[in-house]
DNA sequence: GTATTTATATATCGGATTGATAGTATGCCT
DNA sequence: AGGCATACTATCAATCCGATATATAAATAC
């Protein structure tokens, strides 16, 4: 499941052209298994070296040229392959915690910036999802209703433990010490 | 906010070698910030080469020789710049969600072992964290307790998501045409 | 009426990260 | 005796990330 697979699989909806790829991981995918230009065109160049995928190059007036990409039974015995995986990964990358850890080593001024910049960030994830219902380039809505709820779900459980915790913080050392445990 | 970062912060709490670093990486920043040796060894080496730390080599009966890093004062002035950042990232990448966005051809078994695998890993976590009341290679708990509680609260409200809505995904077609919204 | 931004489209490059592997020595279990 | 765990170091290929380059048209701003 890296960037080729996931690109195999949208494919299955019908032919893309690599930004038309890049718009549905802006979109749909974004929110949690991200992909620039630097990993999409790579992708699908080694897709198509090795018969995964085929593509037509399409001239346009005024426009440049698209390379319209369709999988191939080839692809599609791979893709099914990928798909057999019973233990697909689940990973975080934050720099926002691992900034919190050193909290100690901020002040307080810039503890609150980051944490208003998060929150502003949850905000307008949370805005994008709800007016995002099973529109794009995916129209099997069964997994993608589950995995946009999902990031409705987790969004908003973020922002409640960042609401109810952030004053853990900002306490300076004294306070801490009496603090035994993390309030849930 | 990369490793190199992180590596720098870990060693404010005193010496340390790549291994110790390795550890501390496991127990305490896995869950939001993973890292292997391919990315500790190296971190390390281009601190060293730009003086933010420096190192000892100490010999030992019988066992390899360590590299005892220390953060050096330019490097606590680099890590501070770092800390000044008011817009660190959080993202995630899971083939978990990418696999079960492409449910509709998957087939029940499939997303059915997919799912407990998934139950089980956070099952997993949660006794981790359970076991781990600011112990190791960092003693400021500020930001520990506020990570440590996070990476409690997230992992509930995931396995919660799960248990809610895994129906969703093994419904037929026809039913789930009836299915308007996600339930919350 | 010109300037800037947005949209359409391709692609590459340096640097960072991942996951596996390699090497070397001790000790513990069966 | 063989295998595995622990304690250390380190590197390599494959991949990924973010920025950047190139080009033109249409839309919007000033």
């Amino acid at each position: 499941m890296d960037v080729k697979t996931v690109c195999l699989g949208m494919l299955t909806d019908g032919p893309a052209s690599g930004y038309d790829m890049k718009k549905c991981f802006e979109s749909s995918f974004g929110h949690f298994f991200p992909a620039g230009y630097g990993s999409i065109y790579p992708a699908l160049a080694t897709l198509a070296r090795n018969g995964l995928v085929e593509f037509e190059q399409i001239h346009q007036e005024g426009k440049p040229d698209r390379k319209v990409y369709s999988i191939t039974d080839k692809g599609r015995e791979e893709l099914m392959k990928s798909l057999s995986n019973p233990s697909p990964s689940h990973k975080i990358r934050s720099e926002f915690l691992a900034m919190l850890w050193f909290a100690h080593l901020m002040d307080e001024e810039q503890i609150d910036a980051v944490i208003e910049d998060r929150l502003r960030d949850i905000e307008k994830f949370l805005e994008l999802i709800a007016a995002f219902p099973g529109n794009d380039c995916n129209n099997a809505p069964k997994g993608a209703q589950f995995v946009a709820g999902f990031g409705e779900h987790m969004a908003t459980a973020f922002k409640n433990y960042i609401e109810k915790n952030r004053a853990l913080l900002v306490e300076d050392a004294e306070q801490q010490q009496a603090v035994v445990a993390v309030s849930r």
